[in-house]
DNA sequence: CGCATAGTTCGTTCCTCATCGAAGCGTTCT
DNA sequence: AGAACGCTTCGATGAGGAACGAACTATGCG
């Protein structure tokens, strides 16, 4: 019986399932909300609220306060790697489970996350801009370009509006593995999406189902 | 509510303390009997047994029968990175260190990480074989330089003679946050400190004691 | 054979912990 | 101010699973 660093203490934190469907939502490098993790591990409210002290108390997140919405994120790329190795093993030795089903294909075309777009329109939309010039992204950092400005006042969206978040942010794409656009721009393009009525969203579900017209009209405006 | 691979299931399996504890002691890398990981784990012979059960269902253990008893090792050095990882995170997270004893700091210079040798010594090395251009890295892939064969045969280590496993990985480690050398070659690597009584193995413990000159040794060969 | 040792299986007990509803606090919007 | 929202705390419930003693299987030794 010997004495060491509590592994066990670190490990039965993941060892839960709720807990791990959080830590793994997480992994995309933004953070989230309480509600949103909740809907994300499947448990309600009170439960993510637990639980997410529990992964705080034992050092595996972090917490930023902002208005009434308080960001949960992973503690640092040393707790993203432990995951990455658990993951590692679990995909090791675990058999696949291949289990792609009707509304798990819609989500991966679009879907909500948090505030904006993501899946593969979502991606496809930040590949379109970053080729006009429109976003500059190095790396994970997103910036405006010179055009952005005229660019999104053309189809009603300002980008100069609101300060407390950032404008553009890269959020990871569990579904494309790539990036999408996150940050208040993101989250307007996703209203836009909305109020136009192009897409509905699912009931609960973070599934966004375009209508046909409202797909071209997507295209045309980000696409084009 | 995401599918993945089952991270889940694998942490809970390390965050009971007495698998944890079992784990922790075959990541010295013997294989060791069902009664020795009870009285390591420090429980009794039944619940020992079916924890055993779990972790081999769990893919985390093999096993090999020898007449009466049943000697338990760790299934790959994939399972024995994944624990040094929830180390590192355990070390980092817990600053409750009760005693930072001495046999702690002789495991921060070097200490066996299943098959290969970890700790301080070991980072060293990986440093020196990469600057001499022996090694080759790039990110988290390591391989063979061009001068490798003849640098490793002129001290007796064949780096051709085991295809099984890659020869070279790198392996996390969790003192000192730098990677270190695993797979056959790492092994090998081992094999030989030990073989030359360059040190020798703390009883019961993963620490590795250099002797002084088996240290001067060593850091000829390998840090020159 | 009989006896000892090594491990597993079984059944029971017990306790932790995940879960959710309801209520409480703080923030934001109108 | 009042209403809506986001999140946490409290309390009760329930299920999973860790623990061990006893019985069972298998191997080794005279």
């Amino acid at each position: 019986m010997r004495e060491g660093p509590d592994i066990a203490r670190i490990a039965s934190l993941v060892g839960d399932p709720a807990r791990a469907n959080m830590l793994n939502a997480l992994m995309g490098g933004t953070a989230l909300t309480a509600s949103e993790l909740a809907l994300e591990a499947g448990v309600s409210l009170p439960t993510a609220s637990s639980h997410l002290g529990k992964l705080m108390e034992g050092g595996l997140l972090t917490v930023a306060s902002q208005g009434r919405h308080r960001y949960y994120g992973l503690a640092g790329p040393q707790v993203a790697g432990m995951i990455e190795a658990i993951t590692g093993v679990a995909e090791a030795v675990g058999p696949k489970r291949v289990r792609p089903g009707p509304r798990d294909a819609a989500m991966r075309v679009a879907r909500v996350c948090y505030d904006h777009l993501a899946g593969e329109q979502a991606v496809a939309m930040l590949d379109r801009l970053v080729a006009k010039n429109v976003l500059v992204r190095d790396e994970q950092e997103i910036r405006l370009g010179p055009s952005a400005a005229s660019h999104f006042a053309a189809i009603g969206i300002d980008v100069y509006t609101k300060p407390r978040r950032p404008v553009c942010r890269a959020c990871l794409d569990w579904s494309v593995r790539r990036s999408h656009l996150a940050g208040t721009l993101g989250a307007a393009i996703l209203d836009k999406i909305l109020a136009e009525k192009w897409a509905r969203r699912e009931k609960d579900s973070r599934a966004v189902i375009f209508s046909l017209p409202g797909k071209q009209a997507f295209e045309k405006v980000f696409l084009s």
